[in-house]
DNA sequence: ACCACTATCAACCCATCGGTTGATTAAGTC
DNA sequence: GACTTAATCAACCGATGGGTTGATAGTGGT
């Protein structure tokens, strides 16, 4: 039960830190969100696991839906670096798993946009449509089947590769594993990739 | 803007009728929940939707959490009645998503119950485990690649089935077209279909 | 016609929650 | 070391929303 539990600042540490006292606020409020949701995260649950005073959202942030919307922007921001194009596909599904068992709560927090109906549109429209021609251009390259859509190809891996995250109770149920171990991660990474080599060899490995 | 108006019952019906009352309730229970989650639907919502007073969900359901559990028990009881063991395993999985396209409201509310942290297991491990064995039935078989394990294979499949449900920002900014829409149910299922052919086949149709 | 009973509703109640206010104290500045 | 400003907090406030209460009106039985 310690999520960095470092409140009261270590003796030497400066007292009042804007900064320090941002960051906490945002990486609780992260965790927060992922895992309830954002109509059910309180306010003050985000500031009790930062260790601060609530009143501090609205003074940073402004508010709830304030603190939110900065950490959507930011995620949306640095969203688009990974996804390597030289790398072969499995590989490149196989480390977009594990980024998103080690982001856990970030990860879930965007599943929980896509899913509420009336959350303004989340994703980077650019930066997917970027993606599917990469795999478009995969495609032209004969490393994939040709009678497969690629936009839709890239919807079912983006959705496969998310399951640990969205599925976590079927996970276990499937599986009997816990899906929120890291060495489910590790197994699950390794199967899709196997099932994406499936689809790019045709049966052949390596 | 008419999800089933139909209140105030039409002349010659009876004026109370419990039974008909209850299916309204629930009904727009399930829709209410689906699009916003637990946390943020209002009893209120459900109730208007419903055409009813709010206090009659009280009356039969005992409250907000009672209605909702009575939506899970159903769903949970009337489950496992899909995947005919004799179909080939492309056509399974298109009509899995052909269902939950027809029922998007249900299927949201599970993926909504797996999300949430501290939900009570919703789904039905012993019909998950049933699931993978004609999975593994399939393997032995020859039909599927032997370097995979149906448990996770399984999960993939499940995941990838609910990606027009559980991603539907993304699947509009990939494909630029509506994932509600019956036809992207069509053209998905198919797709995903084209991508079960293929593991199954080693990338020979039919 | 009367009665008992159940379904339904409008109005109210109160806990919760997000937000605000005003005071307090640490950090710079000259 | 006085003074200013920024950071932090405890206490309060208003709205929201789930639940309850008490009254009313169909409904079926006699």
């Amino acid at each position: 039960m310690d999520h960095q539990t470092r409140r009261s600042p270590a003796p030497g540490e400066r007292k009042r830190d804007p900064e320090r006292t941002k960051a906490r606020i945002v990486e609780a409020a992260i965790a927060e969100f992922g895992a309830k949701g954002y109509a059910a995260t309180r306010i003050s649950d985000i500031a009790d696991r930062a260790g601060v005073n609530k009143q501090l959202i609205s003074y940073y942030f402004g508010g709830k839906e304030g603190l939110y919307n900065e950490i959507a922007r930011a995620w949306h921001q640095r969203g688009g670096e990974m996804m390597d194009p030289d790398q072969p596909l499995a590989d490149v599904v196989a480390s977009f798993v594990m980024t998103t068992a080690e982001q856990r709560a970030q990860g879930k927090l965007m599943v929980w946009a896509n899913l509420a109906d009336g959350t303004p549109e989340s994703g980077d429209a650019e930066f997917m449509r970027g993606q599917v021609a990469r795999l478009a251009e995969r495609q032209a390259a004969g490393e994939l089947p040709p009678d497969i859509d690629p936009a839709f190809l890239m919807l079912v891996l983006m959705a496969a590769a998310s399951a640990p995250l969205v599925l976590p109770q079927v996970a276990r149920q499937i599986t009997g594993e816990d899906p929120e171990s890291p060495e489910f991660a590790r197994r699950y990474a390794d199967q899709l990739a196997r099932v994406v080599r499936h689809l790019s060899g045709g049966g052949a490995h390596g």
